[in-house]
DNA sequence: AAGGCTTGATAAAGCGGTTTATCTTCTTCG
DNA sequence: CGAAGAAGATAAACCGCTTTATCAAGCCTT
């Protein structure tokens, strides 16, 4: 022994944290047992008597061990953490709590599967395939939210060679990704309408560069067909799913005059219907009196609007704990997994639409009906 | 060369990323040049002549060497990564884009400061200190967004030794926070209505739990009592920061009859305010005109109720972004940093005081006036 | 009694970086 | 010309943990 030749060995580490060594040395093991012990793990030959065990879990808890993560992910190549990409758009993100609504499930679904998260956001001015540059080894498997269409993240995921699942993104044979059915969205939207007698009306389409927006279009324009009731270009209006948006469009809308003015109107999404309703409103017309509207989303915030929104229900909470959980399992060397699942829609009933009467806001949200 | 000596050399590792050995080797350099110069640390003793330099750029570049920040972080015992801890209140934090303003506050200076960040929520039935359990040494600080008041979570940091910054605590002399001036927002808003001619003017206050609720409803009596103007307590009342309180606590106000209803309300926040204004206007009456209301927190919401509110503006991405410098800054040594900066608030002008003509709304939220 | 399991325990080799200590050369100067 | 310094480079220790060999008994077997 005689301390000898070792050098020059730090004798008080000063600030540092307990190391597995300090428990080792209390408990008068080895560390191997302690990182055994510690890990619940039964090793391949390492075996501990359970009188060690005993010395090992008193020494860790006398001495308040709690290991270093860090070094565990070295030695294992393992984080335990996953990354959450989400969009930026300024507005987007702040008016809708789509995304803090996804990011409720993730959460949920993270934590319980004992994993930790991180988050990155293209901030403005730097897009989202930039802020995807700081994804590194960090993580196991990234979430991305609304990823843009053909980004050149999916690429650098791929060469880093980390999976990763999007949310409301068109599957692809290559990709994992949670949808929700937008295309029947669309469909029951018109169907409900048609069916509450309404002929003319309109479609405020999202961006066309967002993936939701054509499927929604394309369910609600086969509805009305099968209906037999032709969809004059005029009612099919581009706008984009900011509240503006849709006060502007409509307001297109209204000017082509009562005659051919639409009686009901199928909106994007939740901000875009809500400017609909204002635009409606403050021309001096009744919502849904004089014309019905229909959003998409369900969010919170939909319970909002006045009248509170009848709109198209996406189980938001649902597809971001779903996405974590495809990926947790994947990580986990799951293989049994739905690839490309798509959610189901119905479609929640308040008083935008004519359905169901007005009553006081405190009981709409409470008790929406819902179909499908 | 031929490939000798070098004993079992693992031939082909598998889906291993490239080291910095590779580099070096390739190179025909030292571990400790790359190390030194990829990081443009001239380290001590260590000199990398221009030539080196050269192959070790090309030969990194050649590669595709992306570091282990892993092992980096291992051995530097700094992992560039910041924690952030939200409030768990499911309509809260999906409702109320407070905290989404936050997050993109401190995004932006955690990224700029090339941190990277992790996220902590309470989930619904774990309670925020139990999530702090969850903190461990993979962050170097940690924000925390409006703790609760002596949460064990307090603790725990320090035992820890984990630095933290509060964004909206009081002010103590062993904690760092960032706040707004709560208690001049009460001014400001009290003043406002004041000076428009209201003499009986209610108060919705915070729930007792929330940090900013008291210093609010002081400033506000402080000016009522500066005025000459006895707040009768029936015009106190307690609510809360969610839309629905807002909502009840209203109908109870306007239970009062005609000659003891307000005609003004100072809401605790801007959804509380959301809450009366659509009372007021579910029981026939006018905003502002029957009864003005001025919110608190001037969150991007604020801009979509109808009338949109006016109310008292809290710098809320300017504080998330002031944590998380304040944060980068002490990480980094900095000392020289006010450890409890309070940031003033102003008011923020639109229609449902009745100081500013209704216009369309499209218009309203580009221009509103600001006050103070 | 020698060999074969099983049980309990450990030293030591990674994981992929950083950083210290040491070692050549090559200048430069008294 | 010899010594001191500077420049350039590197081996090896270390960060704290996991995991693979390896070893030492104790207990059966045949």
């Amino acid at each position: 022994m005689m301390n000898g030749g070792g050098g020059v060995v730090c004798p008080s580490r000063i600030d540092m944290a307990i190391t597995i060594r300090d428990v080792a040395k209390l408990a008068g093991a080895s560390v191997t047992a302690v990182s055994a012990t510690l890990n619940g793990s039964r090793h391949g030959t390492i075996r501990v008597s359970e009188a060690t065990r005993e010395r090992i879990y008193a020494a860790a808890a006398q001495l308040g061990y709690v290991g270093n993560p860090i070094a565990k992910s070295l030695a294992t190549g393992k984080t335990k953490v996953i990354g959450v990409m989400l969009p930026y758009a300024d507005a987007f993100v702040d008016q809708n709590p789509f995304c803090a609504q996804v990011m409720s499930g993730i959460m949920r679904e993270v934590v319980h599967g004992h994993y930790n998260l991180m988050l990155y956001t293209a901030t403005s001015g730097v897009d989202l395939d930039r802020a995807a540059m700081l994804v590194d080894s960090r993580i196991e498997g990234l979430l991305l939210v609304m990823p843009p269409k053909d980004g050149a993240i999916f690429v650098k995921c791929k060469k880093r060679n980390i999976p990763f699942v999007s949310i409301l993104e068109e599957p692809r044979e290559d990709h994992w990704s949670v949808n929700a059915d937008d295309y029947t969205g669309g469909r029951i939207a018109a169907e409900h309408l048609i069916k509450l007698g309404h002929r003319r009306i309109a479609h405020l389409s999202g961006s066309v560069d967002v993936n939701t927006s054509a499927p929604r279009k394309q369910g609600f324009l086969d509805a009305m067909n099968e209906a037999g009731i032709e969809v004059p270009s005029e009612l099919l209006v581009p706008s984009g799913f900011d509240w503006k948006l849709g006060y502007h469009s409509t307001q297109r809308l209204l000017d082509l005059g009562n005659d051919r003015m639409p009686t009901a109107i199928f909106a994007a999404n939740d901000l875009c219907a809500d400017g609909a309703i204002r635009a409606i409103r403050s021309s001096g017309m009744s919502v849904p009196d004089d014309i019905a509207v229909v959003g998409f989303d369900d969010t919170r915030f939909a319970e909002m609007t006045q009248p509170p929104l009848t709109t198209v229900h996406m189980p938001i909470e649902e597809m971001g704990e779903l996405a974590a959980r495809m990926m947790i399992r994947r990580l986990e060397g799951n293989t049994d997994i739905d690839p490309n699942p798509v959610l189901p829609v119905s479609l929640t009933i308040r008083q935008s639409c004519g359905a169901q009467s007005a009553r006081h806001p405190d009981e709409t949200s409470t008790s929406p009906v819902t179909l499908q």
